[in-house]
DNA sequence: CTGAAAGCGCTAACAC
DNA sequence: GTGTTAGCGCTTTCAG
């Protein structure tokens, strides 16, 4: 099939290509009478410029990219669908890379997207190396979790938020309250674990292995839940730092027969949809996702467009929502 | 910083650029002595050949799209996860589009690709037009939905594993079994559709009105449910398009205080991870999701490298998975 | 206001 | 075996 190029342009509106580029573009001066002529050829021919040959020539590519750890996570698709949505609204391309948190992932997809003069890039990851990171040499973004003090991020207060959702336990007369982490390389499972510890640290029944780890996975968190109430049979709260691990410790209390909320309140962490889909519903602490996605986005392609700005990091804040998978004590004694 | 070309390999290796490139793709004859030379120079400089520019020299750009119309559906990050891996294998660049099923932002994403040189596309589509089809000049191929007969697909038996939900229904000793359906655009709604038809259409119980649109989503299939459960408080057996929906209809089951699957037995369609994550985990007709992912970007691939080669369409079997929202009905009388 | 020409980084004839 | 050169499609000085 043919495909008309710049010259094929020219010839017929009987101009340079210099001048038809200066329509293209909008830029220097055309008489509004050849400006009409071009305008027309283009029509004609439906021509639409090589973005290929525009991207070599000026060295930028106007596409960024969004590395999550686990595209089958639904809070991540949530995200994507928020960077796509902002990124196309500024007409840039967006690329989606999963990367299973695995660092050479990583890297082949970096190295690969820089050939391509890729101009900017979201990054969702525990396992970035500082290195790493000072050698990019296109503006980054966190999202999610934090890589490094000096590289701008949007996150959520995850510490603050979690000590919140232990709090709210407490207050609905919760006795013992357990956790099921995140990875630790992950900032915000840090911080989340950090915001339980804050609450509970300095009561008189809490023990270490009140904490399981579930690695954000709803399987090794459905594990996790299993062996910590099997082991711990007074646990009355959990705390997850999650939300899909918070369906896997709903599923695991349901098959060792525990009632929740009525034996055991549960509160995870995120407010993806998923949440809403679970019998019972997860209550959770949301995070407002299409927001911090939108913004990340935003600020990146700030960034890119006006070389002198240097990012600044942004915290947004969780908010409890309440469903049924937890419940005052009192109210069945 | 500093990006180092071919011709700043060529001058420390004192060869010319031509060499310099023969030695990056293996191309012609270059005495071993030099290749080392060449390779001595391309790894001090960390040198990287910019993809840009062959892309442009060659006019194909090793970057397949996948559009989707639902992101947060997750059958489609599944399907994504699969297009990923098999085109990131064969050294091709990965796009994820998001298209809501809107013809407009198809065609949006269709244009901002072609001139990107874009290889190849993956769509799944209910309102693609003929005309558009015609119109894209890369190889392309259907998956999930069928746009048009002369078009390469990979798809699954959507009607023959219809029936085999539905008979199982039967067979489990429902009595009066209804369907959520899908878009009516959507051809494998269609063919789901008709594999109900198959089995029921016959039977003296069949009203139209068993039969309520869910649209493919959760919270369209919940009111589709209510409406149906509440107008038919007879239906005991569900069968349902798509396993997102399924999750919808064990929801609004539930709020109307009907047990599943003591007093309604639910079967749905896809065999997404969701499906194990509900009260009651939901029976269902699995796809093999990631193998007919694969095999699109497979087949997709195998036809932008070897031109001449026509894709053959493919269809894959749906499994019957049984798990909790389905019981015989003398187990319970 | 418009055109000629150089060049973005790479590859592929075509010479030698 | 290796170098020279034209050119992929576009933008942007620089002249005029």
């Amino acid at each position: 099939m043919f495909m008309p190029t710049i010259k094929d342009v020219a010839r017929l509106a009987e101009v340079s290509t210099a001048t038809v580029s200066r329509v293209l573009n909008g830029n220097g001066y055309v008489h509004s009478e050849t400006k009409e002529r071009v305008a027309e050829a283009i029509k004609q021919l439906n021509y639409r410029p090589n973005d290929v040959a525009r991207i070599l020539f000026k060295g930028r590519s106007k596409m960024i990219a969004l590395f999550v750890p686990d595209i089958m996570n639904p809070y991540f698709p949530e995200l994507a669908r928020a960077v796509e949505d902002m990124t196309n609204q500024h007409g840039f391309t967006f690329v989606l890379c999963n990367t299973d948190d695995d660092l050479n992932k990583e890297i082949t997809y970096l190295e690969a997207l820089k050939q391509k003069s890729l101009d900017g890039i979201i990054v969702v990851s525990s396992t970035m190396t500082e290195e790493y990171i000072q050698n990019i040499d296109v503006p980054v973004i966190a999202l999610d979790r934090i890589l490094h003090r000096s590289m701008a991020s949007v996150t959520v207060n995850n510490r603050e938020g979690s000590r919140q959702a232990v709090q709210y336990l407490k207050d609905l007369g919760c006795q013992r309250i357990a956790h099921i982490s995140g990875p630790e390389q992950a900032s915000n499972a840090n911080q989340r674990l950090e915001g339980y510890l804050d609450v509970v640290k300095e009561e008189s029944w809490f023990k270490k292995s009140y904490i399981e780890p579930g690695e954000y996975h709803f399987e090794e968190a459905k594990k996790a839940t299993e062996r910590l109430l099997t082991r711990h049979p007074e646990i009355d709260g959990l705390f997850v730092a999650n939300d899909l691990m918070g369906v896997g410790a709903i599923k695991a209390a349901e098959a060792l027969g525990i009632k929740i909320p009525d034996q055991l309140s549960v509160i995870a962490f995120d407010g993806i949809t998923l949440g809403e889909t679970t019998t019972p519903t997860l209550t959770t602490m949301a995070q407002p996702i299409y927001k911090i996605g939108a913004r990340a986005a935003e600020l990146l392609i700030q960034q890119i467009e006006n070389q002198y700005h240097e990012a600044q990091s942004e915290e947004f804040t969780v908010e409890l929502v309440e469903r049924d998978s937890t419940r005052r004590k009192e109210d069945h004694p």
